[in-house]
DNA sequence: AAACAGATGGCAAACGTTTGCCACTCTGCT
DNA sequence: AGCAGAGTGGCAAACGTTTGCCATCTGTTT
């Protein structure tokens, strides 16, 4: 048997973890003036409780989160799930829920979906019982399936506009307008825009307000895609925007532009002098890639803390229906040297 | 389709959970029967069991884990214990584990320990009961604390050496002696090494790997530092090893090193012309910052795998003290742009 | 002196599982 | 006939908490 210290040298015991009975015998008391003196303060006398922490402290005593889940139906756990742990967009999104938790005193359950809505459903409801709320960093979810969920366990979407759901929203489609009107003063007018998964529906959101602000500012947009929002696909994506001749691209995500920067470089094509390339998100490492990339800078980590703040509060008020609300959060336009003035167009 | 629906629609029930109990109600059965067609199908008749089954499904019942935790003593996750998730070598870790977690039933926990080893061993204790186990990314613990640990509870650690405790070793010590190798060959003779934190465990014996082979090959090592290994403290470690004169830098990793170009490139030191810089782990952004990085290629990803499979391993196999290993993974040096022939020294 | 209120502590019933043990019903065998 | 043994199913006791309710004790008010 392994070698345990002090205590099972003497007599073999499994040396399980203390429980609140074996401090309430210690200090004579009853398990439930144990149970109360350390999570009721008010309850019980000072100097009992006074006993009953020592004891605690002496033993080593730290509750059950279990045992405690079921009774209070609270597990002191928040699911996060994002769809693709490998997005660089999501460490912004978890580093944010990971300190906000934390300073919540929950845990964080880290899921990964893996881009399917399927294996989204079914992951939360096998695990419903182990997370008291979950945050759903871009979720795949239908607007149906979404609200639906919101119904049945506390939630809040970062990225999704849903009637009924409680949401963080960055704003990138009004950012994506920045870039635009950025394009445009340099002298762009083909402009493309480099499209994500099918199923995400910031991107539906992002062309719609491209080709919205486009027409009023006498621009044409190119939709290409989708493609899959990983650096390997910008090599396919850079050689579709040169097919259409546009001066400039505007990319669903960073991942994107700096794999289409990669391509680009490799083909000689040089950037910004003959193509312009925008970015979405400032993710880690669009500041030092080369060159550095124009981009519309998210908030990402804020987000992720404001959806835990949201989520608290929606579970410690007891999911008041009315409290239900949507937060936007703005992003900005960071221009660095990946845009620059047209090129002329070779007639 | 949606199978959950139903019932929800008609009462204002406060919508718990069904539990075993329904189930077994509704199918006509004791709970125990229940459970055991659900969790010990060679127990129970075919044909009773398909009856459970069939109920359990129209229910949507799926077992509640704290209630099961609380006879089994498993409670099906697994934490992974990272000391900044900020850190993009974390994200690599944290993907492997991920994934092999799925694979293997469990759930994530994600705790960050905010560099602290104090930090480390507290939440440690605190959670003890809402995991099975532990993996710990490069700790801060001491060798002592670290194995007084690992006798109290499973764990697998990360980058990590200590007698008694299962690990996963990525072998950056022999392959930072392969970057010594690279540098030697292009005619560097002074080779600064910037090193980490002075908690970290990898950094002590990469160096004394570095100075070992350095007296062997006629180079001489200078230290500096320590540094936080962050982006931005590549700053003051550029003009540190500026300082020292030498002629290529080996950096305690990418971070550090990408931290690095970028300062050199501001105050306008060409890389690799004046000055080499390697790094080491070949995280994300590695291959795209500018000039792409020479770097130590780490299987970051494959550790974490790994660790999870050790671990469950472990937990499965009933924790056999025989069983206790530990596994090296080799990391090779990938040559990029940021090193070159050694410059002149100006006399 | 009686009655009352507040403070304090204990009993026991949950919470939703798993599992050891017992009971019953069949077969098939002696 | 009697019975061993396998195949099934149920009872009830855990697991470690929380919490409603009751009992006791103390001091205060009438």
């Amino acid at each position: 048997m392994g070698s345990r210290s002090e205590v099972a040298q003497q007599s073999e015991k499994p040396q399980r973890a203390p429980t609140l009975a074996n401090v309430a015998e210690r200090a004579g008391v009853a398990i439930s003036t144990a149970s109360r003196a350390l999570s009721n303060p008010g309850r019980v006398n000072a100097v009992t409780r006074g006993r009953i922490e020592k004891v605690a402290a002496e033993l080593g005593y730290s509750p059950n989160w279990q045992a405690r889940a079921l009774t209070s139906g609270k597990v002191g756990a928040i699911a996060v799930l994002v769809s693709d742990v490998t997005n660089p967009f999501y460490f912004g999104i978890i580093r944010g829920t990971q300190r906000q938790l934390k300073a919540s005193g929950y845990s964080q359950l880290l899921i990964d979906t893996e881009e399917s809505d399927q294996n989204e459903d079914d992951l939360l409801h096998r695990l419903r019982s182990s997370f008291d709320g979950v945050i759903l960093a871009a979720s795949r979810l239908s607007d149906r399936a979404l609200a639906k969920l919101a119904d049945e366990l506390p939630l809040v979407a970062v990225n999704r506009q849903t009637r009924g759901v409680p949401s963080v929203f960055i704003d990138t489609p009004s950012g994506v307008v920045q870039a635009l009107e950025h394009l445009v003063s340099l002298g762009h007018r083909d402009i493309a825009y480099v499209s994500g998964p099918a199923t995400s529906w910031s991107n539906e959101s992002r062309w719609r307000a491209l080709v919205k602000a486009a027409s009023a500012r006498g621009a044409t947009m190119h939709r290409l895609g989708p493609f899959s929002p990983r650096l390997h696909a910008g090599a396919a994506a850079a050689d579709a925007v040169l097919n259409t001749g546009a001066t400039a691209a505007i990319a669903f995500n960073d991942l994107l532009a700096i794999g289409m920067l990669q391509h680009l470089a490799a083909r000689g094509v040089r950037v910004p002098e003959q193509l312009s390339i925008v970015g979405c998100d400032d993710i880690f490492g669009a500041d030092f890639c080369n060159p550095p990339l124009t981009t519309l800078t998210a908030p990402v980590e804020q987000a992720g803390r404001l959806a835990v703040t949201m989520l608290v509060a929606q579970l410690d008020g007891g999911s008041a229906p009315g409290q239900r609300q949507a937060s936007v959060l703005p992003t900005y336009l960071t221009v660095r040297s990946s845009t620059g003035p047209a090129a002329e167009k070779e007639i």
